[in-house]
DNA sequence: CACTTTCCGTACGGTACCGTATGGACCTCG
DNA sequence: CGAGGTCCATACGGTACCGTACGGAAAGTG
């Protein structure tokens, strides 16, 4: 695509001289990751940006405006990254289950799960965030059924297995384990063999 | 030990007609639950108790001196329960893990799961927060690991399965359930038994 | 070169909160 | 009954934030 000569002037001798939504709302998600959604306040983030709220109101109508827009970003990329990590891959499937599990419980990706943990904080107290996170969730649980449907285990078991692996790695991303004794690299790659690989039915009969 | 009479009469009258630091902390537990850490406010915490903040700065030095009081009175509380949970019962440990689990996987119980969310998202933000909850944590992990070791659980997969099992329940108490189609409650306790019951030989060798 | 649009700075009123100072009601005890 | 301690209300200054009004610089447009 091309651009005006005088908007590539501007890119090229400071970047963002100016602004657009889309700078604000990445803005908004970093401060998200770190202090939550009560931390992105408009002034802060205007500090940040190194301009003033006057620029805000211009591209937002209000604080809402720009935390719906935070909603939908966040929305959309989860959304993508969970069809491209389950993309099919005849053979691969318990790879990409496992890799599925690593992205959110290795200390990698540490902002992602930040951010991942104050979209709940924040889903708890709002129902439009509760709305997003929901359907981002159905999304995965969906996703991840599939790949161990193509692994052969049966449906109940697969959706199953599906649950408890997010609830998993949302879950081991809220404790600090590397305050913990014990070798703590070794105990999750058992928990995820637990997970992905083990295919012992279960007690509960299939009817 | 006694109380003066005078205390006595007071209290039988009308209950915290004079407001203490435990009756402030009650609060605060109340509105962490409700609005996480950044909720708790003197003034609004004074609204709520149909006192002013007079009253609170009487009791408190200031609003971190609360917060502190918060943090002993929930570590206390929670070290003190895990120990009744894990109590020897020969013969009735599996049952007891099932309850460990059910405690925070089960919409009962809904407040105390509210706090031990808004606990961990106050840790995330504070080093003092983060202590306690470590404290806690490993006092759980250790409780677990003694029940799966009278399971018959060799040492390193029953401290694998307390982890698991802390992680899943804090996981799936983050995740709306209920708007997910399926039959929840058979797919939890499958997990559950995933979890507790099926002690199959992990994938890594036992050195 | 006017003229408009885009984008941001400045200034303002209003709200919510923190912590302090001070006085007063009530009880206790000599 | 007075003196002192306990517990709370009121009033105040200060900070941080939201949203609006308005002005102005810079760039595009005819």
């Amino acid at each position: 695509m091309d651009l005006e000569p005088s908007i590539l002037r501007r890119m090229e001798k400071t970047p963002r001289l100016q602004l657009d939504r889309a700078a604000w709302i990445q803005a908004a998600l970093d401060t998200l990751a770190d202090e939550g959604v009560t931390g992105v306040r408009v002034e802060v983030l205007a500090k940040r940006l190194h301009v003033t709220k006057g620029s805000f109101y211009w591209h937002f109508k209000d604080r809402q405006d720009l935390l719906s827009g935070v909603l939908e970003t966040w929305k959309d990329g989860r959304i993508r990254d969970i069809i491209k990590q389950t993309r099919p891959e005849a053979g691969g499937e318990e790879a990409q289950i496992f890799r599925v599990i690593d992205v959110y419980s290795t200390s990698r990706n540490r902002k992602g799960i930040l951010i991942e943990l104050a979209m709940r904080e924040w889903a708890r107290r709002d129902p439009a965030a509760a709305a997003i996170v929901e359907e981002v969730d159905a999304w995965r649980l969906r996703c991840a059924r599939e790949l161990f449907l193509a692994c052969g285990v049966p449906m109940h078991e697969a959706s199953t297995r599906s649950m408890l692996l997010y609830a998993y790695v949302f879950g081991v991303s809220m404790m600090n384990c590397e305050k913990f004794d014990g070798d703590i690299t070794r105990m999750k790659d058992d928990i995820r063999e637990l997970i992905a690989r083990s295919h012992t039915p279960l007690a509960s009969p299939q009817p």
